[in-house]
DNA sequence: ACCCAGGCGGGCG
DNA sequence: CGCCCGCATGGG
């Protein structure tokens, strides 16, 4: 067991913001704890106001569990500098004040693709539900004993998994229409396409790559560039933000997806993706259609 | 019973 | 290009 100190941070809006956590993860406690599996070891974080108490199970040492869970919530992220950059108007800053502590995960860039594949015309609840089974049905089972209790994880379905199994098993998990592109990716990433070598690799490289697999366009692109690649400067643009954005910043009228992208890059740069969590999330509480 | 959900691919003008 | 349509599925 550890803990951290934390400042600006709030576990709950970080976990239930539909990022990759909020698929696989499992949300107890109100938010305010949430287990995952990681390599096949079961993290749990629970937050108390100012500090982050986790395990890892098996154990690892004390500054390995440490550094993966700063990494993995964003907590090296220094958010005042970034809510100083991105409330560049009311819109945003209320947006900050309601969802004070809302941070960007860090994710596996193979299980983020995933994660938004299924994500396209769909809906939060339905992804989760997706996510899991997938999971549940073709993840490798492995199980431990800890305080004489068995652990049992699951690791998310490796790329080999899914290229190996139907299209029409791989619907069996409720995937719809999106199974067919699952099974397309899984078979590049077999065949040769590498996922970890875009790693380090600058933005609009690791996006075209990305856009050349079936099912990923330039929104589910940019959620993995954010949350699968650590490219904070990605601002993924789906019917919510096009609203929005036009809503708060074009007197309502329509505009392309391209101005959109040149608008945030000119606005809040690179910290894109910190406005465009901010922005859908307070954009989706007020129903702004 | 509808209707919609953090899009994408394909076909058309 | 830009526009429009179909798409699997389950919850409201």
């Amino acid at each position: 067991m550890g803990k951290i100190k934390v400042a600006d941070f709030d576990i709950r809006y970080t976990v239930e913001s539909a990022q990759p956590l909020t698929f696989f993860g499992d949300i107890h406690e109100e938010g305010k704890r949430v287990d995952y599996v990681s390599e096949f070891r079961k993290f749990e974080v629970r937050q108390h106001k100012d500090s982050l108490e986790y395990f890892a199970l098996p154990k690892i040492s004390e500054q390995k569990a440490r550094e993966e869970i700063v990494r993995r919530f964003g907590l090296n992220d220094n958010m005042q500098k970034i809510y100083e950059a991105i409330a560049t108007d009311q819109f945003l800053v209320e947006s900050i004040e309601k969802y004070p502590g809302m941070r960007i995960t860090r994710n596996d860039p193979w299980e983020t693709t995933v994660c938004f594949v299924m994500s396209q015309f769909n809906n939060v609840k339905r992804i989760r539900g997706i996510v899991k089974k997938l999971i549940e049905v073709h993840g490798e089972r492995r199980s431990f004993e800890h305080n004489g209790r068995e652990i049992v994880v699951r690791s998310f379905p490796t790329p080999e998994t899914f290229a190996n199994l139907s299209v029409k098993e791989i619907m069996k998990c409720g995937t719809g229409f999106r199974g067919k592109y699952i099974k397309g990716i899984a078979q590049q990433c077999v065949d040769g396409f590498d996922l970890y070598k875009l790693e380090g690799k600058k933005y609009e490289h690791i996006k075209e790559e990305l856009m050349t697999l079936p099912g990923i366009g330039d929104k589910v692109a940019d959620c993995i560039l954010l949350m699968g690649y650590e490219k904070l400067e990605a601002f993924p643009v789906d019917t919510w933000i096009k609203r929005i954005v036009e809503r708060v910043y074009f007197k309502g009228k329509v505009q392309s997806i391209k101005t959109i992208h040149k608008f945030a890059e000119e606005r809040w740069g690179k910290d894109g993706g910190y406005a465009q969590q901010y922005l859908f999330w307070r954009g989706r509480s007020l129903k702004l259609k």
